[in-house]
DNA sequence: GGTTAGCACTCATAGAACCGGAGTGCTAAA
DNA sequence: TTTAGCACTCCGGTTCTATGAGTGCTAACC
């Protein structure tokens, strides 16, 4: 059933309204702001918008307040573009500007801008090293039978890997064969290492296959099991807004952004889209279930590397969240980017 | 003015109660409770410990509750040890079992042991390197200007750091200096590895003087600008205590917590001492006032490395706390030391 | 027909009044 | 010196009431 004009202009008003005020809109609230209906037309309409659905009434008497069919209806046909001021701008591209020390650096300050910008807590996904090409392997040796893995990629460097080796090998020999890896597969996609290619490639690797097999598979799971991959910010942004006036609701959405397994999982699923937005039970997350999650995924040269978003209530201003996501998405385009101009 | 006998003891029970209710502790509440007076002698010994200062009154006809004074008296004097059952004490150790991938990982996971075991907040100083001796040095080119220093100690490994080359030094160079520092340096206390003894010594690294001068100044400052130095855990445990059922008191303590700079301050202040204890307004911190801070230091050989802690409301039950952190501090002496075992 | 004014009705919220109980201080007796 | 007794205080919870924002419905209006 198709809303007409009139029912969806009010129908925009009580989310604009809703979304500022946190407080059940009335009719006359509405009439009396600009609207140009009297507070009975209104009432009416607003009485077959909840029927439809749209609506929902706390408690007679009380005014109405946006159900999620509701904004979903407003974030993919009504929203308006917000319009971000140029301080806002500004100082959103600042954020970019001041740390340029890796790709790590660059997405926690990015997670400290969205929440300090938008006010809600912040998430970004630490990009996939899969995608990435290898620029330099080098092992350091700790102790025996201990090493340190150090990868360096296009995108930056990955985390370090404490490895172990075979007691026979010494530090010269790893040092050759970091040399060795490093000449054979540097610009390779860090997926396509393989221990099949190692073990196809002759020389001194094919020598140590089983080292090099169980270095890579090491490389991997590291990768894998680090639970750091996702950076927070902003999490206690959420008590300023009086839906968590109320300490045990703050505490299971407190712990749900915690679970950074689940983040991570939220959001790898969100990187193959441009952007998207998790309205209320939408989400899978149990701590979720009063929150609405908007995402945007990161690019370089159109390949995605992973995703960052904002969680907030969810009469979220996602008109403004999702501008200032695309802003930061372009501007975190550029910035990697300059991670890889020499491809 | 001395306190006789039979004060210490009232006080006491009523420190005890209250840990435990965190209600105000009525004269009839003790007198039934296996204490040997009635009800007015206790209260009259209640009037007097509070014309002391040890008790207070939230209003008349209350209960009484403890003063800072009246802790600080506690866990000078009067606390009993507290006992560990063995579970708890094998769980506490298991901690130490599992991750031993380098001292990060196992300094991160004291912290995680202790918010879980005390249920308050907990939080763990990474060591100072400096008094590290240097194992490894190693700079992997990134991009041209660019290298990364990875900087390996008998202690573990510490933060990477990017750094600036100068354009005319290649990865080769950069290999052969690696090399170079890590053979003059290796066993050196990083901070008397300082600038000058590189001018010092001959060879290679004094035609790279300057270079190297920044690279070990660049080293230094991103030691002490880096903010991940301290691992927080537990944080959202304090909102399970009814001191923080208000949320705005719970914001300002998590916003102090996560006041990195601070907590690190903080426990490097503590760490020149084998506990500390500091009771509400003794913090420093705003946020902390309603706090307390229990500090422990690690060392190993007798130098101490850093601290750690647990930081939960005045009231909390010090004697556990105490006994638990004891406890981790030889558990981590250990884990430490075999870390450092060929020195 | 759609729109609006008017009116009775609902119900959450805030404040006032009230009460019970836990706890005190003081006094007097043991 | 200790304790029983008693009058008093005051918080916390409950109940009651007034207020007002907001509704649905009806009837008049254009």
């Amino acid at each position: 059933m198709e809303l007409d004009q009139r029912k969806l202009q009010i129908l925009r008003a009580i989310v604009d309204e809703y979304i500022l005020s946190a407080s059940p809109v009335g009719s006359k609230t509405l009439s009396s702001s600009g609207m140009k209906w009297s507070s009975a037309t209104i009432r009416n309409e607003m009485a077959d918008l909840e029927t439809l659905g749209y609506l929902a009434q706390p408690h007679t008497s009380a005014g109405r307040i946006p159900s999620e069919k509701a904004y979903r209806l407003y974030v993919d046909q009504m929203m308006q573009r917000a319009h971000l001021s140029d301080e806002e701008s500004r100082l959103l591209y600042s954020y970019f500007r001041e740390h340029v020390h890796g790709v790590d650096a660059v997405l926690r300050s990015t997670a400290k801008a969205l929440s300090e910008i938008t006010h809600y807590t912040a998430v970004v996904m630490m990009p996939d090293i899969g995608v990435n090409r290898l620029r330099h392997l080098q092992l350091i040796p700790l102790t025996i039978g201990k090493a340190l893995a150090v990868v360096v990629t296009d995108a930056g460097v990955s985390q370090n890997t404490v490895i172990d080796v075979p007691e026979d090998i010494g530090p010269e020999e790893l040092d050759r064969i970091s040399k060795a890896i490093t000449e054979r597969f540097g610009n390779c996609r860090m997926s396509t290492v393989s221990s099949k290619l190692v073990r196809e490639f002759g020389g001194e690797l094919s020598q140590r296959a089983d080292f090099v097999e169980s270095l890579l598979s090491a490389l991997c799971e590291n990768q894998s099991r680090d639970r750091r991959m996702v950076e927070l910010s902003g999490t206690t942004n959420m008590l300023e807004y009086p839906e968590y006036s109320d300490v045990s609701k703050a505490k299971t959405f407190l712990a749900t952004v915690e679970q950074k397994d689940d983040m991570y999982r939220m959001l790898k699923k969100a990187s193959s889209m441009e952007f998207t937005v998790t309205i209320g039970s939408e989400n899978e997350q149990e701590g979720f279930q009063d929150c609405s999650v908007v995402t945007a995924s990161y690019r370089v040269n159109g390949t995605p590397l992973g995703s960052f978003g904002v969680i907030g209530p969810t009469r979220m201003d996602y008109a403004r969240v999702l501008t200032i996501l695309k802003n930061v998405q372009t501007n975190l385009g550029t910035v990697l980017q300059s991670f890889l101009k020499e491809e």
